[in-house]
DNA sequence: TCGGATAATGAATAAGCATTCATGGATGCT
DNA sequence: AGCATCCATGAATGCTTATTCATTATCCGA
C-alpha cells in the first residue's frame, strides 16, 4: 500500500465516491469503483487497505477539507449571527459543489460509526463550533440566555442536514446555497407571527 | 408465503427489528433473525418474501401504527402551536418507546429508498401533516406569512431527527419526551435576544 | 386412532464478491 | 543493452450467506 498521495489514489478516491454514491456502500463493488477508475481491481490494494478503508479514506479526506473552509468561514464573521449565517452558507455551498460527498454522508454515516469512531468526531466538530458560536452569542445579547445549547445545537445541525437531504432526494435539482439565509431567519426568529 | 398476520410472524418482525437495529442491515443474517425468533431459517421464508421483504413490512408495519397515532394527536389540537406540540411529543414518545424502530429509520432509509418508493411517502405523509398545521397557523395569526412553507418543514423535520438521532447515539441514556417543549419553543420563537 | 393437509426444519446449493498473488510490463540507472 | 526495482494486472481463491426443497413433525377432523 503506497503511502503518497498519487493521482491514481484520488483517481480512485473520486471513482470511488461515485459509486458509493450512487449505489450504497454495500451495493457497490470493487470491479465497479476499479472500472470507473481505469484501473484493475488488484490494483485498489495497493493504494487502500479494504473496502472499508476506500471509504474511511474518502470521509478522512472530505472532511478535513470541508472543515478548513466551515472554520475560515465562521472566523469571518464579526458576531455570533454572522459567523452562524457563514457557516450555515459554507456548510450548503460545499455539500452543493459535492453532491457525492453529501449523498454519502447522509448515507453512510451509520455504517461509519461501526468502522471508525475518529468517525463520529465529524459532527462532533462541527457542534463544538455551534457551541462556541451561541456561547459568544449569549455574551452578546443576539441569544438568549434561557436555552438549553446541547439541544439548540442539535436542533440547527438537525435542520441543515434535513434540507441538505431534501436536495439530495430532489437529485440536486434547485440552488442549496439560497436556503441559507431563510433557515438563519429561522434559526433567529422561529416561525410565530405578530 | 402465508398471508395471515400469525403470532409467529409478528415474532419474526421484532427479532428482524432488533437484528436489524444492532448489526445495520447489511451486516445482519437471516440465521441471526431466525435464531433470535426461534425458528429454523427456511421458516422466514414461510412469512416473508426474502430478506428485503422483511426489512420493508417491519417498516410498513411501524409507519402505519405511528402514523394513526400522530394523526390522532395532531387532531387533539386546538390551534397549530398546540397541534405542533401535540405532533412533536408523539413523536418524540413514539421513538422512546420503541428504540429498534428508531436506529432502523434513522440508518436504512437510503436503502429502503431504492426497494420501494411507496417508503419515501413515510417523510411525505409527516411533511403533509406538517403543511396543513404551519397553513392553519398562518390563517390564525399565529404563525407569520412571509415563509417559504417547504423550508419551514425541513426546518422542523430536520431538527426533530437531529435530536432523536442523537439521543439514540446516547443509546436512549436520557427522556427525550422531555425535549418536546423546549423544541417546539426553538421553532416558534427562535434563539434570538431582547 | 388414523389420514391428509399444513407448517417447520435445516442441510445442501449456488451466486456474489472481496481479496490475493503469480505473472508481465514499465521505468530508470549504469 | 542489461539489470533491478517498482507498479499494475486480472484470473483464481475462498468465504460468506440468501434461498431452496426434500424430509419430518404437527395439527385436526372423522
Amino acid at each position: 500500500m503506497q503511502k503518497n498521495k498519487s493521482e491514481k489514489y484520488h483517481k480512485i478516491l473520486n471513482s470511488a465516491g461515485a459509486v458509493f454514491a450512487e449505489y450504497g456502500f454495500y451495493k457497490a463493488t470493487i470491479s465497479q469503483i476499479a472500472a470507473k477508475a481505469g484501473v484493475a481491481d488488484g490494483t485498489l490494494y495497493l493504494y487502500f487497505k479494504n473496502k472499508d478503508d476506500i471509504l474511511y479514506q474518502f470521509i478522512s479526506f472530505k472532511s478535513e477539507s470541508v472543515f478548513e473552509k466551515m472554520n475560515q468561514a465562521v472566523a469571518m464573521g464579526s458576531n455570533a449571527e454572522s459567523k452562524l449565517r457563514n457557516l450555515i452558507r459554507c456548510h450548503l455551498q460545499e455539500f452543493q459543489n459535492d453532491k457525492n460527498m453529501a449523498v454519502i454522508f447522509q448515507s453512510e454515516v451509520r455504517y461509519l460509526r461501526d468502522i471508525e469512531s475518529q468517525i463520529k468526531d465529524i459532527s462532533k466538530m462541527y457542534l463544538d463550533l455551534l457551541s462556541d458560536i451561541i456561547e459568544q452569542g449569549q455574551i452578546e445579547g443576539s441569544i438568549r440566555q434561557d436555552l438549553f445549547v446541547g439541544l439548540v445545537k442539535r436542533f440547527i445541525l438537525g435542520a441543515v442536514e434535513g434540507v441538505i437531504s431534501t436536495w439530495v432526494s430532489a437529485h440536486g435539482r434547485y440552488d442549496l446555497v439560497s436556503m441559507a439565509d431563510p433557515l438563519v431567519d429561522l434559526y433567529m426568529t422561529g416561525v410565530r407571527g405578530n
